[in-house]
Parts: C-alpha cells; structure tokens; sequence
RNA sequence: GGGCCCGUAGCUCAGAUGGUAGAGCGUCGGCUUUGCAAGCCGGAGGUCCCGGGUUCAAAUCCCGGCGGGUCCA
C-alpha cells in the first residue's frame, strides 16, 4: 500500500462507513449517511455548531477528560514538554506533540517515555499568525494538541491503524457524547519533519477536530521509503473540541472563558449582539479567501453581502473585537514563551517572541489602549496558572519585567521612528515608499503606526498590500551553505572507530598505541588520548614518538568515531608510537571547560531560569561563555556570580562523566542538559558537578570542582540582543592576572600617594581637576591671544587701500584665532593673516572681513600663493587656508601684500 | 549567521559637495509677572566613540576596531 491509497479500517467498515468523494473540495470521505453528498468540512459546508451546546465543559475538564480515557486504555500520561524545542536544532518552538519525540524515538534510535503514551502538549504555530482573530476562533498561535503516541517497532508491536480509530471513536462518542452519524472521516496525506504517512481526519459539524496520522514513511532521495518504525501520530486540537462541545459564538469565547469580558472591558470595546457574532461566525468558516492572501476587508464586505447588513456597521463592530481576539491569543503564547524561559532578541526563538510582543504592542495601539501589556500578560498568567499550569505563576516577575522592558524599548523606537518621519516631511514635503522601507528596515517603525502622525502633517502614506514582501526581497540572501564533509569521508569505514583514551581518564597524557591508517596525510591510531576540536574545547597539541622518528601533532579532528592526527611526519603503518599530549594546554583547558559549567550554574542562580548557554569557547589564557539574559549585568550581579563560582570551586565537588541513553538522561534532568546545543546521539555524555550542575557535553574536564583553581570574570558586555558574553579565566592565567593587575593598581596607588583602597575615588577626583584646569588654562590662553590679536588689528598696515594685520598665534589653535579674529573685526573691512607654526610647517590663514570679500577671493588668493610656494590651500571668499615650508613663511607674506599691493 | 542604520553639548538631534562645530530642550544669571503657566536677554557647557590612512586641511572621505539600534532566515 502506498500514499494516496484509500484508507480501508476495518472498524470504520463494520460500522457501516461508506467512501465518498466531496464534490466541492475533491477530497475523499468516509461516512454513515449514503445519501451525504459533502464531506461536510468547512468551507465545503458552514459550521453547524454554534449555538447547538453538547455540553458547558471547560478547557480544563475536557483536557482532564482525554487524558483519563486515554490512560483508561492502557496509555501513560506524561507531562508537557517547553513550548521552545531546546532538544532540537532543526525548530524553534514545539510545534505539535509529535516534535517531543523527534528524530530519536521517532526513528527507533531511542526509545519512548512510554508506550504507548498520551500527553496534552501546548504549541505555538505563528504560520497563521495573520488569521488570529479574523477567523474567529479556528486559528491561533498557541494551542494545545492532545494525542495518544504509540511506537511500533519490529521487537514490539503496540497498536495500528484500526485500533487508533476505534479509540478516537470511542472517545468521540462517549466522552464527548457526539452522535456516532455525525463524525465524518477525511482521508489525506500527512507529510512533515521528513516523515510521511496516509491520516484520517475526523470532521463534526464543519469541523475538524482531530487528525490521525499514521506515520510509516520517510524521505529518502525524493522518494518515501517504508520506515522500520511505525508510529501513531494523533493530534486532537482542544481548543477547537471545546469550542464544538460549547458551541459558543467564538472559539475565543470556549478558551478564555472569563477572560474574554475582562479584557473588552479593559479595552473599552462595546460587546457585540450575540446572534449577530453567531452569524459571523458560521459565514466567516465558509471563506477560505482569506487563507489564501486576501484581505481581510474584503472578506468582511462578503460576509456583509451574504449576512445583509451594512459593511461600515459590521466593520466598526467586528474589527476591534478582531483585535481583542488576538491581543488574548498573543498574550497567552507570550506568557508560555516567557515562562518557558524565552529572552526576547533580534535573533532566533527570541526574534520570535519579540515579534509576538511588538504585534500586541501595536494592538493596542490601534485600539487607542494605554494600559501596559504586561497587565494583559499578567491576566492570562493568573488564569492559566489555575487552569493546568501552575508553573506559569513562578515567573511572574521575570514575564512582567521583560514585557514592560520590551514596551518601553518598542515606544522609544516609534519614537525615533517620528522624529525621522518629521524630518523626511520637513525637508521633503513627502514620504516615500523607500523612506516606508528605510523606516521599518533599518530602524523597526511599522508603517501602519504612521499613517496617523502623516496624515496630521498633511502628508499621505500608502502602503502597498506587499510592503511586506518587498522588505522580504530586500533580504533575500543564499542559504548557508551545509557544512562539508570532508572527501575522505567514506574511507573512513576502512578503519576501526578509535578508543577514546581520554574519556576513560582525562589526566592521561601520554600512551601507547599503533598506527592503523593515514587519510589526507593524517595518522589514525587504534588508540588515542589526543582530545579532538569540539564543544567549543580547541583540539588537543603534542607529539607522536617512535623507533626512528617524532612528530609533532598539530591538530586532531574527529569524524564518525575516527580520530585523525594531523602531524608534521608519518609514521608507517603497523608502527608502535608513544603519544604525548601538551600537558599544560590541556589542563589549561580542562579547568576552562569545567569553569564554564560552573560560571553557567552560578549565572542561573543569581539571574534566573531564563539563563541558557547561548554559545561557548575555551581557551588557554582566557574562555568565554555567552548566556542569554534580557538586560545587561550589573556591576554587583557579576560579582555574585563570581563568588558563587569560586565558591563552588572551594568546596571542591566531585565531577562525574557517564554515558546515559537519552530518554532516561532526559527523564532524570531534564532538557536543561541540552546547554551546549542538542547532541545528536542516542547515547547522551553526562557531566554532572553532583549537586550543582548537569549537563550534555563530550568535553574533557578536572576530577574535582577544586581542581579547577581561581576564577575570575574579566568582563560581560551584550554581543547582541539578549545575549552577554562573559569572559573569564581559571586557574593559572586567572592567577597570573590578578596579580599582574593587583601590582598595576599598588604602582598607580604609589603614583597617586594613596593605598590601592582609594585608588578610584582619588583618580576621579584627580580627573575632575585636571578637566576644571584645562578649561581655566584654556581661557587664559584664549585671554592671551585675544590680547594679541587685538594689538595687531588696532595697527594695521595700510596695503593699497587695505587695513592689513598680522598675527602669529602662540597659544591657540588656528580654528580658534580665526573665531577670535573674526570676532573683533566685526563689520570693519579688515584684512587678517594667521600663522601657526607647527613641526617643519606654517599653518597661515587669510581673513578678509566686513564685506571685502567682495573684491578680493581669500580662498584662491592663499591657494594661488602656496602653491606657487610647495604647500597647498583654499577655501572661501572670507577665508583662505593653507600650509607652507615654515622657512617659506617670509616669502609668503611678502608675496600676499605685494599682491594685495597691486591687485588694485 | 547575513543585510542596513547610527555614534557631535547633560538630553534630542542639525551639520549638501572636506575649509571659523550649531539648534531646541535642560542648566546657571538677569529682566518681566501679585503668583503660576510662561515670556525676553545673556552665560557656561565639546577628546565630534577610538585608532590608522588620504589631504595643505577631516566631525565630514577610506580602512579597522569598539558601542548601540533594526530587519531577515
């Protein structure tokens, strides 16, 4: 059997389901009813739910529902995964229940949990993030997916695709006490994450609300290959089966329960007539324009058209609750993201909360709210906090304090963004589609937030409907390119895997071992204690030593399990070698790399659970550790911090490395393992400072936390948004360094003729006066000179019918004689030359005031003369400047009045 | 990771084509006013982010660094 094929279950049969193909939509159907012609799916056929209640059942008591019928058949109920996929390297956030198991159980590589197991998992779609509130309820971005998993391998089989059937059946017509005729089953083809499979999709009265997918595929070459495991993929959207069982106006209304009034209040947003919003509703499902790009006016003007009401009328009454409706959807996933640990930030998941943030932001800016958004945020933590998630209430605090950091960065922007826009207007009496662009591109200012503030200065906007595509275009760049694979790669398997001396002990620096191979003029040993470039760890240096040769080792790399040996000579093949590692490097960079789980666990405890390793390398003299955090690190936090590791390192914890199949690694810590980024093994490498902190990592490090020695942190500073790198050292360069800086600060103490206490204090004092007398000597200077200038412009020489002075400045700047000058002079018709003589050169400048410019150019006069002379000048008609060989200065002087003289 | 923008007085920012560093707000002093809101006059306040280069001459042009912002994936 092969995609595409009908989906024949047995239980469906038995029970009288006949296959039909829906007219409208093409697709195949399985029902009851022979003379049913659709297959009843919106927009093929309108809701029929709304108003027709089931039952009053709560979000909360239908979860609890599912979960108990499922754990009635013999299912394991596991707990959420976080909404931010930190297991995987492939997704930012949980985007369906089926992602906590990928690619390891999914693949067979590790096994599941349980088996089979059901879960209630919260995930976060921002694909249809547009749709959010428009179609009323159908999508959202966060929702919960209820699912039942079962893993099928070839060692155990659990259950297929009757069985799965006859459980969403069951469940269907007895706990949530739908009428057997009224399920319909859709066939279709799920495809996703690489995996493929048929799936059915069971439709009640217009909706959708499960989807049974039987995940047996996988691609390989454009092709979908039998997969050796198969797995039961179901996915029941809660949301969406609250909202039938209620029936109420929206889906908005069966989610948010109390919360929908709460916040239409706050929002001051009138409600609507109830069977107006119930028409909406139904009409709204049977256009699908809008999910194919339209616009959602257009949409509205239809519903209107069919509704027979005026389009102004329900515009006005439908578009804020709109708004409302995703301002309650994008505060709930804010909420969850922020509890989950996300920092906000121009780059990956955090980009993605931002985005949500700024879309909340602008809401309620359209809607004319001033109240914060973290008051909203605040309610949805209140509320889902005693709706099955009591975590959320842990980080109140830290969820309201970004959300009110990100407010006030987003208005300081819209802001800037107005300023701009003032001086676009100003200077160019419009504003242009490029200065549109300019203004969101570069500087974050939606151009929908400025329509107001041009219309007020009487200019027009327009945004075209592809502004966004159009910024997109600009950012169209080639993908990254996949890491190459070395050309060697294959020959590899010609070799046997290396053993790993170096996890057996990390102190072990010399050994014994033969040589089995050469690649690439690289040497593979049977063994090796040669530590290969990972983890952010640099690769191990040192020498190779047999009969009649040595080497040295210059770099070591690893792949599939060999490790290659990059040295200036070769060794024969057969040949015993003894291998010796540079000991100090090495140990340099154990206590580095232990440093950094240390420094990781210290910074989560002074900052919060939201501290996530964001990046990592170690060095010989210094390491760095980037951690996400949402505002820069004050000067106290850091030193906490530093305490808090020396202090782990005093008292001197064991550090233990082992190997752990993954589930059970993840069982017993958690996914706060995957610090270092997601390993992708089966087979995890714990390092575990017992007590303290637990983490994935193939690196190699000291026996005991006090092996470590001193650490110290040299500085943090933001490498971007949400993001600090702290840079440290441990052990003997930290050592060497504080003594080196301690004996700068006696030096500088002794300098100041104070101890090394009251070294700051003194120096900024010292600071402040050396700027007060710079500033007092400036203005005797300044005194001085004008003195100077005074006396020459009080007896010029009269050359043709010119006043002339001369001055040589002695104190100031040429730029500040010439102000000086010019000061004076005032409206008097002078002529003023500045020297200045510096190094083997005269500066002059030519001043040629009161309106004498007229007749004589001061610019090209000095540009004619010095040329003439080997220097170079210009300048205006006021004022002409330029330089000279000092030892021309006589002559240029001599050369300027003689043709003053004679220019008559 | 890639692209773009920015760094000038305490703050917000001007400073085409290189040639005497400015404005508004704030601050200080004075005047006007019964007082307040405010108005008028005057003053102080600058390592033009740092370092190189080009040039007779760089806030301005070029290169590098540091710092900030923003968009995209």
């Amino acid at each position: 059997m092969g995609l595409g094929d009908p989906i024949e279950i047995k239980f469906l049969i038995d029970r009288g389901y006949v296959r039909k193909k829906c007219p409208k939509c093409g697709e195949y159907f399985w029902t009851l009813d022979p003379d049913r012609e659709t297959c009843g799916e919106a927009p093929c056929e309108p809701y029929s739910f709304i108003g027709r209640r089931i039952s009053d059942k709560s979000l909360d008591e239908v979860r609890e529902d599912f979960l108990r019928f499922m754990e009635s058949k013999g299912h394991t109920r596991i707990g959420r995964y976080p909404v931010i996929a930190r297991w995987r390297d492939d997704l930012f956030l949980t985007s369906a229940s089926i992602v906590d198991f990928q690619p390891f159980i999914t693949a067979g590589l590790v096994p599941p949990p349980a088996n089979p197991l059901t879960i209630s998992q919260p995930c976060i779609r921002l694909k249809d993030v547009d749709k959010v509130g428009p179609t009323m309820g159908r999508h959202l971005t966060i929702f919960e997916m209820m699912a039942h998993h079962a893993f099928n391998s070839k060692e155990k089989f659990i259950y297929w695709k009757d069985r799965t059937v006859e459980l969403f059946h069951e469940y269907a017509t007895r706990v949530l006490g739908i009428p057997e005729e009224e399920i319909i089953y859709k066939e279709g083809i799920w495809k996703g994450g690489g995996n493929a499979g048929p799936d059915l999709e069971p439709i009640v009265r217009g909706l959708e609300i499960a989807t049974l997918v039987f995940m047996e595929y996988r691609g390989e070459d454009g092709k979908y290959v039998p997969m050796d495991t198969k797995v039961v993929d179901t996915g029941y959207g809660l949301e969406r089966i609250t909202w039938l069982l209620r029936g109420d106006p929206t889906g908005f209304h069966s989610v948010y329960g109390t919360l929908v009034d709460e916040f239409l209040s706050e929002l001051g947003i009138e409600q609507i007539d109830g069977s107006l919003l119930n028409k909406y509703s139904e009409v709204s499902s049977i256009l699908r324009e809008l999910e194919k790009g339209e616009r959602v006016d257009t949409l509205r003007r239809k519903v209107a058209d069919i509704l027979g009401v005026d389009f102004s009328y329900l515009d006005s009454k439908i578009g804020p609750l709109e708004r409302a409706f995703a301002l309650l959807d994008h505060t709930k996933a804010i909420a969850f993201m922020l509890a989950d640990g996300l920092v906000p930030s121009n780059v990956n998941e955090g980009y993605l909360g931002r985005l949500l943030i700024r879309r909340s932001l602008k809401i309620l800016r359209l809607l004319g709210s001033e109240i914060p958004l973290s008051e909203f945020v605040a309610k949805q933590v209140g509320f889902w906090s005693r709706e099955g998630f009591p975590e959320l209430e842990d980080a109140l605090g830290r969820i309201v304090e970004i959300t009110n950091l990100e407010e006030k960065r987003y208005s300081e922007i819209l802001m800037k963004g107005e300023g701009i826009v003032r001086d676009i207007v100003r200077s160019k009496k419009k504003l242009k589609l490029e200065d549109l662009i300019m203004l969101y591109d570069s500087h974050g200012v939606p151009p929908e937030l400025l329509q107001n503030l041009a219309n007020s200065l009487g200019v027009d906007v327009e945004i075209p409907d592809n502004f966004y595509e159009l910024i997109a275009a600009r950012h169209e760049s080639k993908k990254p390119e996949a890491p190459k694979l070395p050309s060697f790669i294959d020959q590899l398997d010609n070799y046997p895997p290396t053993r790993l001396l170096y996890y057996q002990d990390p102190y072990k620096m010399e050994f014994n071992a033969t040589v089995v191979g050469h690649i690439n003029g690289m040497v593979i040993l049977d063994s090796t204690a040669f530590y290969p470039e990972g983890g952010g760890q640099p690769s191990d240096v040192g020498k190779l030593i047999w009969s009649n040769g040595i080497a040295e080792v210059s770099k070591v790399e690893k792949y599939k399990g060999r490790i290659l040996h990059k040295v200036s000579e070769l060794p024969s093949v057969g040949e015993r070698i003894h291998g010796k590692v540079d000991e100090a490097k090495r140990l340099a960079r154990m206590r580095h790399h232990t440093a950094t789980h240390i420094i990781l666990e210290a910074a989560k405890q002074v900052l919060g659970s939201h501290v996530w390793q964001w990046g990592a390398q170690k060095g010989d003299e210094e390491s760095r550790l980037d951690i996400t955090h949402y505002k820069p690190i004050s000067a106290d936090e850091l030193k906490e911090i530093e305490i808090l590791a020396n202090e782990a390192v005093m008292k001197n914890i064991p550090v233990r490395a082992f190997w752990l199949l993954r589930t059970d690694a993840e069982k017993r810590y958690g996914f706060i393992l995957y610090q270092g980024g997601v390993v992708p093994n089966s087979v995890l490498r714990i390092v575990d400072i017992e007590g303290f902190n637990v983490q994935a990592c193939g690196g190699t490090h000291v026996k005991r936390t006090g092996d470590v020695g001193v650490i110290k942190i040299w500085r943090a500073r933001r490498i971007q948004d949400g993001v600090v790198r702290l840079v440290f050292s441990a052990g003997k360069p930290a050592v060497k360094r504080l003594i080196g800086a301690y004996s700068n600060l006696k030096e500088i103490a002794n300098e100041l003729g104070v101890d090394e206490e009251n070294v700051a204090e003194t120096f900024s004092n010292a600071m402040k006066e050396l700027r007060d007398l710079r500033r007092e000597v400036r203005k005797h200077k300044r005194e001085l000179e004008e003195t100077r200038i005074k006396q020459a412009l009080s007896q010029p020489k009269l050359v043709g019918n010119y006043n002339v002075s001369e001055v040589e400045l002695v104190y100031l700047s040429l730029d500040d004689g010439i102000k000086i000058a010019d000061k004076l002079a005032g409206s008097e018709e002078r002529i003023i030359i500045l020297k200045k003589l510096g190094g083997n050169r005269a500066m002059i400048a030519l001043l040629v005031t009161g309106g004498l410019d007229s007749r004589i150019h001061a610019g090209n006069l000095v540009k004619g003369v010095t040329g003439d002379l080997g220097g170079g000048g210009g300048g205006n008609s006021r004022l002409g400047r330029g330089s000279i060989p000092k030892e021309k200065l006589a002559r240029f002087i001599e050369v300027i009045l003689k043709r003053l003289g004679g220019s008559l």
